[in-house]
DNA sequence: TTGTAAGCGTTATCAT
DNA sequence: ATGATAACGCTTACAA
């Protein structure tokens, strides 16, 4: 037998109620904490349960319910510090519930991403999950999930959906601040390192951007602006360009941070300092952030918070004790200055 | 009723022993893949699962089988780069199979942490478990797993287990490597940033690092030594004691990257060049190894191909078709020469 | 308020 | 080689 059996000497349903002189629907109704129960039969029950360290059987459940006790986190192939800070956030909501997290890389772009997805989401009976951007940018994906009946909420860099669907950043205004505490520093050159085409969060980071030029008055000429796709290389590259211009920028504001890095990067193989040569923002504040030299100037995108709220959301409304929490969907993001900032050089 | 029923219009084994004019033990013998089957009666079977597109429910098979068709990712709180590695490392050894990751971040150190993961196990009925370092060289979970007939793999820098239950990297050749070539390159006042104490990859290390300078009958005072937690924090207070020797070490082996990242950040604060001032080599060849300026020297860790090669020893022998792979126990570390060393300067 | 009986979709036992 | 029947541990209908 390629799957062999095991004996399991743990209590059953069964036992619970042989011992407590009740049938096995009255203790069904104790653990799902059914209103219509005599408390003095509950309580029976619960000593019961609690003397025999009764744990329901999870996949009995999960096939009486025809669903399962997980959380699907699914992901695009974003940066590796973000998923964590994701998965740590969403662990932190679901500790001391019965929800376990399943992870799920999918492969956006690919013709077959939501038929893989569909096959997971219905053969895993998933109670939920969390989508990561930039899927949870596609409305498909929203839509599949809402067909097969598996609940969902997105993260995302603007208000993707209705609320208890969604939780969001405000990136376009952290973004414009970043870039106005540029200028206010005296910057007139200033670029951009873009996200990729077709993300929101690009988007919203861009035109914050030039929102801020826009307010000041300053000129944004096409070549000050150069898209990478969120990874250290395409922000070297990225960087590359712009330093290439005469004359240079003083100031880069990139999206994210790992670009940011590159940036450093491709001043330092340059013999230029930061910040004296040039003032470098990115966005996320990653732990690389604080750690590189010079310590980056930053947005700090409070995506574990937004994680944490967005599995809050997904099992809310499932504990018969309290309340569903009203979790919030809007998440601010707040400026970091750090040394790779200073006014431009004369 | 807080969790509302769902039909599902999924084919279930019943509609597959009907349409194909079977029994359901004859359509389970065809998933199973049983040897004792009449191959036409095999292929009518397997037309019709085809032709419905019916997939096994996986909640109905772990009740019945009493085991779950889940890996876990057990770990403790080592670098956040590191458990992504080895998540993309055992998704890809399970890709393509009907086992789904879910990830398990405990609190080593806790008292509790055993009881917790026993709770763990038994309740979710893992099918097996990843254990990573350091969770995996304590010797009492690896027995928990044993007891509660979990299948595990663990992985480590020096062997743990049998090759079935382990998989292995070679730490101490790999840093005796990279201290000798320190040392050829003419260092002779080297520092080593060791990691947390009770680890066995820091002590591996660490022995690779005294072996090489034993080799070479190059002194080893203890001031020459400090202890960091592999966090970056802490590769930064170490750097700073070391750096503050007079005279100062010429170059300085890190445990790993992010401690290294700490040791290139305090050479800058003091204003030291790197790699003219001070060489430097770290240990796991995560990206910021890479990215950070000057590129750093460090020990390739191959730790997303052990992971891949764990996943597949935890659910070989259980494909019917094919005789499981026998994969590697041992996983060689290689040197990685970028720009943070440099012969020492006069 | 509580209990009885019938599933949920699969596999194990023991026939034939 | 295949099938009937009883688990597996829980939940929902429907009674009582």
């Amino acid at each position: 037998m390629p799957y062999p059996m095991r004996k399991t000497g743990q209590p059953t349903i069964n036992d619970v109620a042989r011992i407590a002189g009740v049938s096995k629907k009255t203790v069904s109704r104790v653990i799902n904490r059914s209103p219509l129960l005599n408390d003095e039969t509950r309580k029976r029950v619960e000593e019961v349960i609690g003397g025999l360290g009764y744990i329901p059987n999870p996949q009995a459940r999960a096939l009486a319910l025809r669903r399962n006790f997980l959380i699907g986190l699914v992901h695009g192939n974003p940066n590796a510090q973000t998923v964590m800070n994701v998965q740590q956030g969403m662990l932190e909501g679901l500790q001391d519930t019965e929800f376990e997290m399943v992870v799920r890389p999918v492969d956006r772009g690919s013709p077959t991403m939501l038929d893989g997805l569909r096959h997971f989401l219905e053969r895993q009976r998933l109670f939920g999950v969390l989508l990561m951007p930039p899927i949870s940018e596609n409305d498909a994906v929203a839509k599949l999930c809402d067909d097969i009946g598996c609940r969902y909420v997105r993260m995302g860099s603007a208000a993707l959906d209705k609320p208890d669907h969604m939780v969001a950043s405000n990136d376009r205004e952290a973004v414009r601040e970043a870039t106005q505490y540029l200028i206010a520093q005296g910057h007139r050159r200033i670029g951009l390192i873009a996200g990729p085409h077709g993300f929101r969060s690009a988007l919203e980071r861009r035109m914050g951007f030039e929102e801020a030029l826009g307010d000041a008055g300053i000129a944004l000429p096409r070549s000050m602006i150069a898209e990478g796709n969120y990874r250290f290389e395409s922000g070297l590259a990225a960087a590359d360009r712009l330093l290439d211009l005469v004359p240079r920028p003083t100031a880069i504001f990139s999206s994210n941070d790992e670009m940011a890095a590159g940036v450093i990067h491709a001043a330092c193989q340059r013999g230029l300092s930061v910040p004296r040569d040039l003032s470098v923002i990115g966005f996320d504040d990653t732990p690389i952030a604080a750690h590189m030299w010079p310590p980056l100037t930053t947005v700090r995108w409070p995506i574990a918070s937004m994680a944490r709220s967005a599995a809050l959301k997904l099992i809310a409304g499932i504990d018969g004790e309290a309340d569903p929490v009203e979790e919030p969907s809007l998440f601010l993001s707040t400026l970091i200055r750090r040394a790779s900032v200073a006014p431009p050089s004369a």
